[in-house]
DNA sequence: CCAGATTATAAAGAAATTGTAAAGACGCAT
DNA sequence: ATGCGTCTTTACAATTTCTTTATAATCTGG
């Protein structure tokens, strides 16, 4: 259960481990970094969903870290300083920090405003929506579309195309298939593959007499080819 | 030079007219209520780019003008309060604030924390009103209208509507409708779920027997479907 | 190419799910 | 208390989906 990745740019060994212990433990994965130099660095490697970045760092000013960052990255970043002079609250939300918080903070607001930070730049709202030629699958709205038109699938028939394309490219045994989407004590009822997936074919295929998306691998099961 | 119209709601006079003088001289437009109430009919009448909320209200808690304010308003809200107990400002920053900030207040803090809160909430003209076909629905107002008469919903019609708005497109399950709207005690009585569906199509739908709004997704749940 | 095995398809009957009406229960305001 | 509107419950009808059967088509190995 990861709420998202978060990194840490802070020279003081006690606050990594605090932050660390702290994020770890409500679910956000977290990479420290303990100067300027290497906390760009891991930002640009795997851009994390939110930064938190000290001030204070030992081998260049905070404030130009965040510049520099500011440079390309969108997601929100948290400042975190023991100065709490308005001039410096001022300058680090203009330089595009999204809050700041002084340091001794409580860990229970920081965790807030960690969330609301996440929650209004709805970070990791990419809709997952796959296609393969002309179908179109967008898993979260449980949604199906070939070219234009939206087609209704029953929960099994849904169940089916989804184990495929989970698995796109890889042959599916019958005994797999049937135990995954029937349950354990269906494994020997391969006619139900038979019937779903030729409704499945005629829902998908443009032609189910030739199909391109389910395919046959008679004697072991079938294969999902997303592309060719 | 108006950089944004801000919605100041607080009922201390002297606060009042610090914001208003400080927000207009920095070239906000500024519009005040002094309670809940107030406040939350200005915002429905004209929805402002940001929402400065005092917390001690004289007619209602701060926190349940966050949760009405939230049921449909988008853009950023920074909590202003005199107390600074972290379960207050978790509290409000979990409800939806974007921002919270202890009395008294810095001026220069708060017009950048406003600055950074505009900035990255990418602020849209908020039109209250949604529209699908021949319905209109006003989240702020909880009004429906089919064509050009007022429908009457039970606020349990209202809430299931409001959930299916709020996930346009997207199917949502049985258990989950139930949760959300009755409650976790309920998620196996999808009876109830039946008997809502059919009134609201009889109030929503031109055709009941042929729902364009609210479609079934037979044995998992609900799909609303605002435009083809 | 053939024979046996496997796979495809349609369609009917069974089962599960969903839709609808209506009666009773409950709470709230008058 | 009374009436009204809403919620809850019940009963049954309508619809959808699943299961089963029958038969045709296709594949595989010799």
């Amino acid at each position: 259960m990861n709420k998202g990745n978060i990194l840490v740019i802070d020279d003081e060994p006690q606050m990594q481990k605090l932050l660390e212990i702290t994020l770890h433990s409500h679910g956000y994965g977290v990479r420290l970094a303990e100067n300027a130099r290497t906390g760009l660095a891991l930002a640009a490697d795997h851009p994390p969903d939110l930064v938190l970045l000290d001030i204070g760092l030992p081998d260049e000013d905070g404030h130009a870290v965040l510049l520099q960052l500011r440079e390309w990255y969108t997601n929100p970043v948290i400042v975190l300083s023991v100065q709490s002079s308005e001039e410096d609250i001022i300058r680090s939300l203009d330089l595009g920090a999204n809050d700041y918080l002084t340091k001794p903070f409580r860990t229970g607001e920081l965790l807030a405003r960690i969330r609301s930070a996440l929650r209004t730049a709805n970070v990791q709202d990419q809709e997952p929506i796959t296609r393969y030629g002309d179908l179109e699958i967008d898993l979260a709205a449980r949604m199906v579309k070939k070219g234009t038109e939206v087609i209704k699938l029953t929960s099994t028939e849904y169940a089916l195309l989804a184990l495929f394309v989970k698995h796109e490219g890889k042959v599916l045994t019958h005994p797999y298939l049937l135990r995954e989407v029937w349950g354990p004590g269906y494994i020997s009822q391969s006619q139900y593959l038979r019937v779903f997936i030729a409704q499945l074919r005629k829902k998908i295929e443009s032609d189910p007499n030739r199909p391109m998306y389910i395919v046959t691998e008679s004697g072991i099961g079938y294969r999902f080819i997303g592309k060719e």
